[in-house]
DNA sequence: GCGACAG
DNA sequence: ATCTTGTCGC
């Protein structure tokens, strides 16, 4: 139902790797690092992939009122590209939209495995997908791509910043104390505030947002 | 040229 | 990401 756009993008985009590749030159233009007007998610997607000679992509929602999955689907793919650093979204986008077209509930924000606006030329996963699916997106990383930061106290709500060429692009949150942090950084329609409290919030089992640990586990589960 | 390098 | 056993800790 609310996907039409999302239909719609992919097809004026005539999405494929030629499209992306343009994009990623004019992505820094259109991101929107700030909270749209009423930005009050509830129901949160998250997608994740495991690879092996082939792709399984699983997408899992989460309703944050409930404090449930809403939803959970899974499935197996070709991989679209190898994986190169920096260049992530050709490998990881087209999955994700693959299986996003296939989702009925709707979709508040999208947290993805990968960064947002902490990259090269601000052009990590989840702000592309941000940007592409016109929705709210934070990314979330286990590791660095550019950047530095300053180690957080490890006590879960602490987070200090990540610069890039004198600019924030992201935050070192710990989400569980005595645990290393996380990385996140707003990828598209969301601001730094709101991208670490409702990933603070999620990480309930881990320090991982909770549909993005699942998502994490269904795709491996599958995979095997 | 060397080293760094999300998943 | 994946290849892989044990080990430390809650
Ligand atoms: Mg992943």
């Amino acid at each position: 139902m609310s996907y039409i756009l999302l239909l719609d993008k992919i097809n004026k985009s005539n999405f494929n790797q030629g499209k992306i590749e343009e994009l990623y030159s004019i992505l820094p233009e259109i991101i929107i690092i700030k909270d749209e007007p009423d930005f009050n998610p509830d129901i949160v997607g998250s997608c994740d992939v495991s690879y092996r000679s082939f792709a399984i992509v699983s997408y899992v929602a989460w309703s944050v009122s409930k404090r449930c999955v809403v939803e959970e689907i899974t499935r197996k793919k070709e991989i679209p590209a190898e994986y190169i650093p920096g260049r992530f979204a050709l490998r990881e986008l087209p999955l994700i939209a693959e299986v996003l077209l296939e989702i009925s509930s709707q979709i508040d924000c999208l947290i993805l495995d990968g960064h947002g606006i902490a990259h090269p030329q601000m052009s990590g996963l989840a702000s592309f997908a941000g940007v592409l699916f016109k929705l709210p997106t934070i990314g979330t990383a286990k590791n660095l791509l550019v950047g530095e930061y300053e180690s957080p106290v490890l006590k879960r709500g602490e987070h200090s910043d990540i610069i890039y060429n004198l600019e924030k692009v992201g935050e070192a949150l710990c989400t569980k104390d005595d645990t290393s942090p996380i990385f996140v950084s707003p990828g598209h329609l969301i601001g730094f505030e709101s991208s670490r409290r409702l990933i603070l919030e999620l990480a309930i089992n881990s320090k991982f947002p909770e549909p993005l640990r699942l998502a994490d586990i269904n795709a491996r589960k599958s995979s095997l």
